[in-house]
DNA sequence: TTTTGAAGTCTCTCC
DNA sequence: GACTTCAAAA
């Protein structure tokens, strides 16, 4: 990834591969004492640029200098990309001896753990993972079957019914607590709706699949396993040291699979900041890192406040913001850096006008010699960008937006995975459910008579072939027995396989497609690119478990154009900006009712975490901090009208002190002396020189 | 009876 | 823009 070099702290540079480290130059006194403790609990404090990342690697390089074989090291993190980042920094350190030190998320740890363990323990090895879409697509199966549905209107909906569901798995909270405190509308369906998750879990069994609650409750349920069955002990001794990032974003199911796997041994390793602590909503609990040296009595704690990544006037204001916040493990952060400018709080007449300044700003930055790469536009949701965007594409600039995991989850894509899950699971009711939806005259009861059949047939592979359509359904009927047949008959695992499977589905669907969506032509495009992902794994298997777990974590990951080497603008949401950093930093629509979104507004507790989430994204700018909103805010909701809004309020008066503020003018007034067709892009730009002399002015 | 099209209702974060 | 609900068409 970006591993340029930097005028400023020790970094570890790409040098050849070395055998000794040298701790004490390269770490500070918090940091070497964090990356050379010796067995035993340890839990890092580790406010925002203060050499997490680098004290974890050197806490691994240390490990193997002492002789611990790297496949006993087990890593845990919060996304892949953070793993193999991690790793790839052990190996520059201490080369390959590193090699085999697992690394991974919790679900992914998981999958490969049940790939190889569930079986002996009664768990089918052969399970299909549902994402969260199929989920709820099961959900709203279970939903159906209940009967309540119908009848009252009132009855939470699918994705309302899982997300309790995965409440209930992820925090142990019973699903009464949990309708009284969030849903008190439905706390009269609390009966059905346990019924309702009764029968979610039996139809995962039955057709062998697992969700993402699912692999972590497994994974639990293995290493909490008696004695007698030795496998928890099993694979408690897999590993002789367990270390784990974003501690503060576990929940606490993962806090009991760490305490199975470390029944053998103590070396448990957590780093984390409680005032990072942003997936709540995930299930996730500050109480964890909070509680940590109680939970493991006589655990070390070592706090690293000295931050090597901001200048000092964004440290002061992103110090102020977080000051608001309620419960944490104190620390101020500091720097030894000088110099540098206040950031920016820039007020915009509207949202085109925060637009435009977003993109000239990142142009004259690019101007002054940052790259793209090193800069980044950040907000609450995906569907913020959708303007910016837009108007990064007019101007031909580059940009690679992470989060969202918007490709996957489109209506077509799933589409064709369905085809391929049916071959890899016959019982997968959530996909042949989906695609005999997709075929002309099939409907919700010819697709449930048709599943039926097949389960009376023990879903053999004939079982389809043999179910007999009613006549307008014939063609479609026929169409898909011969497709799934021909899908079947040649295996083998020749070289991009799965890329001809789809593109044996997609001589099918492609008209299917045609049909039944508009703006066909993105959506083959979509698929074009799938089939090129597809054909890089060696199965099908690999190819769809991947999918679930590992989703292409940016636009540029799902294989054509921006690779890691261009110099590409990133936009990203606050959760997926976490753990990076960038020279220069925009946040957009710091709006009260955006961020913080107006549905935390009526819980104190997810207000925190949203403020928790600024301090996310503002602590991630190196040198240069802007944070944009506008006035008036167009709202299509109620007969188009505008209205004002007010800063976030987070930026309240004593944490605006530590901001420059910029006033962007009326577009109309300072344009009228030019020429007609030009923009007032120009004004805005000239307005900043004029006023900062120059802007960018921050010592490099 | 079943499918399909059209109008109406909200819209987050991620493994 | 996606999902749900409702009514018309086959």
């Amino acid at each position: 990834m970006s591993s340029d070099p930097r005028p400023y702290p020790p970094r570890e540079r790409a040098v050849a591969p070395r055998r000794t480290v040298d701790f004490a130059a390269e770490l500070n006194d918090a940091q070497r004492a964090a990356a050379t403790h010796g067995d035993g609990p340890l839990l890092i404090v580790a406010g925002a640029g203060t050499g997490k990342t680098r004290t974890l690697v050197y806490r691994v390089a240390h490990l193997i200098e002492q002789g611990v074989p790297a496949a006993r090291i087990l890593l845990l993190t919060f996304t892949r990309r953070a793993a193999q980042e991690m790793l790839a920094r052990a190996e520059r350190l201490v080369g390959s001896h590193s090699r085999g030190v697992h690394g991974g998320t919790f679900h992914g740890t998981a999958h490969r753990l049940l790939r190889r363990f569930g079986p002996e323990a009664g768990l089918p090895g052969d399970f299909t993972i549902l994402d969260q879409g199929d989920a709820e697509d099961l959900m709203q199966l279970s939903r159906a079957g209940a009967g309540v549905a119908d009848k009252t209107k009132r009855f939470p909906k699918k994705a309302t019914l899982h997300h309790i569901y995965s409440r209930h798995v992820n925090t142990e909270i019973p699903v009464g607590a949990i309708l009284r405190e969030e849903f008190p509308r439905f706390i009269e369906f609390e009966e059905e709706i346990g019924k309702v998750f009764a029968d979610y879990t039996r139809r995962k069994q039955d057709r062998n699949l697992v969700d993402y609650d699912d692999l972590l409750l497994y994974w639990a349920m293995l290493v909490e396993s008696e004695p007698a069955r030795a496998i928890g002990d099993r694979i408690g001794a897999l590993y002789d040291h367990i270390l784990v990032d974003e501690y503060q974003d576990t929940n606490v199911l993962q806090a009991r699979i760490l305490k199975g796997m470390c029944r053998v041994h103590r070396n448990l390793t957590v780093v984390g900041d409680d005032a990072q602590s942003v997936y709540a909503f995930r299930g996730a609990t500050i109480r964890n890192i909070l509680d940590f040296p109680r939970d493991y009595h006589g655990a070390a704690v070592v706090t690293l406040e000295q931050n090597y990544r901001s200048t000092q006037p964004i440290l002061d204001a992103t110090n102020l913001l977080i000051s608001r916040a309620e419960e944490r493990y104190s620390k101020e952060l500091y720097t030894r850096r000088t110099g540098g400018e206040r950031p920016w709080l820039v007020t915009a007449q509207d949202d085109s006008q925060q637009t435009r300044f977003v993109v000239d700003r990142i142009l004259e930055l690019h101007e002054e010699g940052i790259p793209l790469r090193e800069m980044a536009v950040l907000f609450r949701a995906g569907y913020m960008s959708a303007e910016l965007e837009i108007e990064l594409t007019a101007r031909n600039i580059p940009f690679d937006k992470w989060g969202g995991l918007k490709f996957l989850e489109a209506a077509h894509v799933k589409d064709v995975l369905a085809f391929l899950r049916v071959l890899e699971n016959p019982r997968d009711e959530v996909s042949w459910y989906r695609l005999l939806l997709l075929m002309p005259g099939i409907g919700e009861t010819t697709a449930r008579n048709a599943i039926q059949a097949m389960a009376e047939h023990a879903w053999g592979h004939e079982a389809f072939g043999r179910f007999t359509p009613p006549p307008r359904a014939r063609e479609a009927h026929g169409a898909l027995v011969q497709l799934l047949e021909s899908l079947r008959a040649n295996p083998g695992a020749e070289e991009g396989r799965v890329g001809i499977e789809i593109g044996r589905v997609r001589a099918l669907y492609d008209d299917i497609l045609k049909e039944r969506y508009d703006r066909v032509e993105p959506r083959l495009a979509d698929l074009e690119r799938l089939q090129a992902i597809a054909s890089g794994y060696p199965d099908r298997t690999t190819f769809l478990s991947a999918l679930a777990l590992e989703p292409p974590a940016s636009t540029s990951d799902l294989g054509f154009g921006g690779d890691a080497e261009d110099d590409v603008l990133v936009l990203s949401t606050a959760h997926s900006a976490k753990g990076r950093e960038w020279d220069a930093v925009f946040l957009i629509w710091a709006v009260d009712g955006w961020f913080p979104m107006s549905r935390a507004l009526g819980d104190e507790e997810q207000i925190e975490e949203e403020r928790r989430l600024m301090y996310v994204a503002m602590t991630r700018a190196r040198n240069h901090l802007a944070v944009t909103f506008p006035l008036n805010v167009y709202s299509s909701r109620r007969g188009a009208d505008y209205s004002f809004s007010q800063v976030s309020r987070f930026l309240d008066r004593g944490v605006r002190k530590a901001f420059q503020r910029v006033v962007l003018e009326t577009p109309g007034e300072p344009a009228a002396a030019e020429p007609p067709g030009i923009t007032s892009t120009v004004d805005v730009r000239a307005m900043l020189r004029a006023r900062f002399g120059g802007a960018g002015d921050a010592p490099g």
